[in-house]
DNA sequence: CTGTTAGCGCTTTCAA
DNA sequence: TTGAAAGCGCTAACAG
C-alpha cells in the first residue's frame, strides 16, 4: 500500500543507505538529494515510524499517565505538555488511572509495551510501586504535583506546604480566627494541610476539630459535604480554606444551595486558577499553581533524560505557586488583631 | 536489556513459532506452556509491540485528534473513550488542533506516521482536507461532534439543529418571545442557530437583528462581550440561547459582573451538562449531550471497520439530546401565549 | 502441535 | 559519499 524505502530505492537507483541517510539530516550529494526528494514527492513516501522504533529502539512516544482525563486540571497540564512534546517531535500516548493504583500500574506497564521513551506521571499515591515495571524496563518517569516516598524519580511540585500556610496567613491577617480546612489525604491535600496547621498555629489559634475536613481522595463530593456539615455547626466558621480544585466546585455547589453568600457570610480561599474562579462570582481569592511551568519543566526534565540518558541523581523541582486576591476574602474586624495591625 | 523471545526459547529450548504461537493464544502443548510461562517469569519477558506491530501492520493504537485538549468537553470524551479502548487493548496517541485547520491536518499527518490503526477527530472545519492523508494511507477516521460536507467519513453528532430548536420551543412555551442566541459559525453552532430561527418562524416571532450574536468559532469570549452587549440593549432580550459550553461561560461571567439576576432578570439555556451547570446557581436549563455514548459510538464504529475492514459506505449516526430543565428559564406572561395554552 | 525460515521497513556497521 | 549486508524482535507460512 503505502510506499516504502525500497521504492525509493527503485525509483531512484540508489542504495538503501543512502536513502536513509538522507532521511535522518546526513549529507547526500546534491544531485541524489534532488532525484530522492522528487521520488519521495512522486511516491507519497513516509516514512514507517514503527520500522525506525524497531532498530533506533527509541519511539518518540511518551507515556502520559493522569489521574483523571476529564478534569481541568490535567486537561490543562496535558495541552501544554503535549505543545512542548510535539514541537520536539515526540507524540503522547494517554491512560487514564480514574485515581486508582491500580490502573495506574496497568497503564504504565502498558506504555511501557507501547515501548514509550519515558513517562509522565501525576501519581494516584505515594507509594512507588506501580513504578517497578518502568525501573526494570529503564524507562525514566517523571512526577508531577506529586512527590512519592521513594527519591528515585524526578518530579515537579509546587511548595503545598508553605503556599497553604501563605494562603491561611492571609486569611488570619484579614481578621479572621475561625477557619476551617477541607483536604484529601492524598500528597497535596496533606501538604496543604500541614501548611494550614502551621499558620494557626503560629497565630496561637485552636483548632476545633469539627472544622477539619478530609477523605482519603479529593472529590467535589469532599467539598460539598463538608461545607453542608460546616454550615450547619452552630459555631460557624468565618472562614474556610479548600485545598483543591474539585473540592472547591463542591463548596460552592453547597454555598449556593444554602443560600449561604460568600464573602458576606463566610470567606474562602481555594486552589487552582481553572474555569472556576473565572466564571464565579465573587471572584475566587485562590493559591495559582503554574500550570504551564508544570508541565514544561516536567518535560524538559523527562527530555533530557532521555535524550543525554546520563545517570545523573534524580531531581525535585517545587516551584512558587502564588496567592491571587480576589473578592472572596472579607476583612473582618477582631480585637486581638487590630492590636496587633496597629503596631 | 528487556528480555526477547529468543531468550525463551533458549530459556525453555522450544522453537520461536510455538512461543509466538503462545503469546498469541494459540494451542500449545500444556507441558510445553508451562515451560514458557515460567520463563516469561523468570525474565520478566514483556513482548515487544514495535516489532510486533511492524510484521502485523497493526499498531493497537489509535489517533484522536481535538480541538482544545484543555476543554471540559473533550475531556470527558476523553475519558469514555480512553476507557473503552483500553478495555479492547488499544491505547490513544492524542493531538490537539487548537481549532485550528493546519494543526489539524499536521496532527492526522503526525498520527499516520505513528502508523495509527484509526482516527477519532473533533473536527475544526468542515472541508476535509486535512484528511486527505488518512485517506491516502487507507487509516479509517471517525468524526466526532460535527460533520464535513464530505460524506466519506463516519461521524457521530447530535441533532443540533432539532434539539435548538426544542430549546427554543421551550423558552416560547415559557411566555419568552424576546430571545436572543449567542453561536459560532462552525458546524454546531450554525446548526444550532438554524434549529433557534426554525423555532422563532414557527411561532412567528421576527428576530430583531441585535439580538443574535455571533462569530467563527465560539469562545468563553464570544459569550462574555455578546452577553455585555446585549445587556447594554434597550429593547432587552428575557431569554438568551447560548448555543456552547465555552459561550455559556462566558455569559454567566458578564451576567455576574452586571449583577444581573437569572432567572430573575434573565432567562437562560445552555448546551452541555458539564461542570458548570453542576455548580452554578440556579441550576441551569440545558441540552444534555449524551457523552458517553458519542464517544463509546465513535469508537465502536471506528473499531469495527479497523477490525472488520469491509468497505461499507460512511455512517451517520445522529443521537438525541435531551433537554434537561434547571432553574434558569422564568415563564412569564404572555397575551398571546396565554390563549394558546388554554386550548 | 512444533520448528525452520523468511521477511516486516528501517538503520547501521563496514568496505569500497 | 555510497552501497551491500546484517539484524532490530516478532509473526506467519510451511513442512514436519
Amino acid at each position: 500500500m503505502a510506499a516504502t524505502i525500497k521504492d525509493i530505492k527503485a525509483e531512484t537507483g540508489l542504495g538503501l543507505a543512502t536513502i536513509s541517510k538522507y532521511l535522518n539530516g546526513g549529507n547526500v550529494r546534491s544531485e541524489n538529494r534532488l532525484k530522492i526528494e522528487e521520488a519521495i514527492r512522486k511516491l507519497d513516501y513516509h516514512p514507517n515510524e514503527t520500522a525506525r522504533s524497531l532498530v533506533t529502539k527509541r519511539t518518540r512516544t511518551i507515556g502520559f499517565v493522569v489521574n483523571n482525563i476529564a478534569s481541568n486540571f490535567s486537561g490543562v497540564l496535558l495541552q501544554h505538555a503535549s505543545a512542548y512534546l510535539h514541537d520536539r517531535g515526540y507524540g503522547m500516548m494517554i491512560c487514564d488511572s480514574n485515581s486508582d493504583e491500580k490502573q495506574e500500574a496497568e497503564s504504565i506497564r502498558f506504555c511501557i509495551e507501547k515501548q514509550v521513551d519515558g513517562i509522565i506521571l501525576i501519581p494516584v499515591s505515594m507509594e512507588p510501586s506501580s513504578l517497578q515495571s518502568a525501573e526494570k524496563a529503564g524507562v525514566p518517569v517523571v512526577l508531577l504535583d506529586r512527590e512519592m516516598h521513594s527519591d528515585d524519580f524526578d518530579c515537579v511540585i509546587i511548595d503545598n506546604s508553605s503556599a497553604a500556610e501563605r494562603a491561611t496567613d492571609f486569611l488570619i491577617s484579614s481578621g479572621h480566627r475561625k477557619i476551617a480546612v477541607i483536604y484529601s489525604n492524598e500528597y497535596t491535600g496533606h501538604e496543604r494541610f500541614l501548611g494550614y496547621r502551621a499558620a494557626m498555629k503560629k497565630a496561637g489559634i485552636e483548632i476545633p476539630e469539627q472544622y477539619m475536613y478530609s477523605a482519603r481522595t479529593h472529590s467535589t463530593e469532599l467539598g460539598y459535604t463538608s461545607m453542608k456539615a460546616l454550615l450547619k455547626l452552630k459555631d460557624r466558621p468565618t472562614a474556610v480554606l479548600s485545598t483543591n480544585y474539585e473540592v472547591s466546585l463542591g463548596v460552592i455547589m453547597a454555598l449556593n444551595e444554602e443560600g449561604v453568600r460568600c464573602p458576606e457570610n463566610i470567606s474562602l480561599i481555594g486552589f487552582d486558577e481553572l474555569i472556576l474562579p473565572m466564571v464565579m462570582k465573587p471572584k475566587l481569592t485562590l493559591v495559582a499553581q503554574p500550570m504551564e511551568e508544570i508541565a514544561s519543566e516536567g518535560v524538559r526534565i523527562l527530555l533530557k533524560r532521555i535524550e543525554e540518558g546520563r545517570k545523573l541523581p534524580p531531581q525535585k523541582v517545587s516551584l512558587y505557586a502564588a496567592l491571587k486576591e480576589g473578592e472572596s476574602v472579607r476583612r473582618i474586624q477582631n480585637r486581638q488583631k487590630s492590636r496587633k495591625e496597629s503596631k
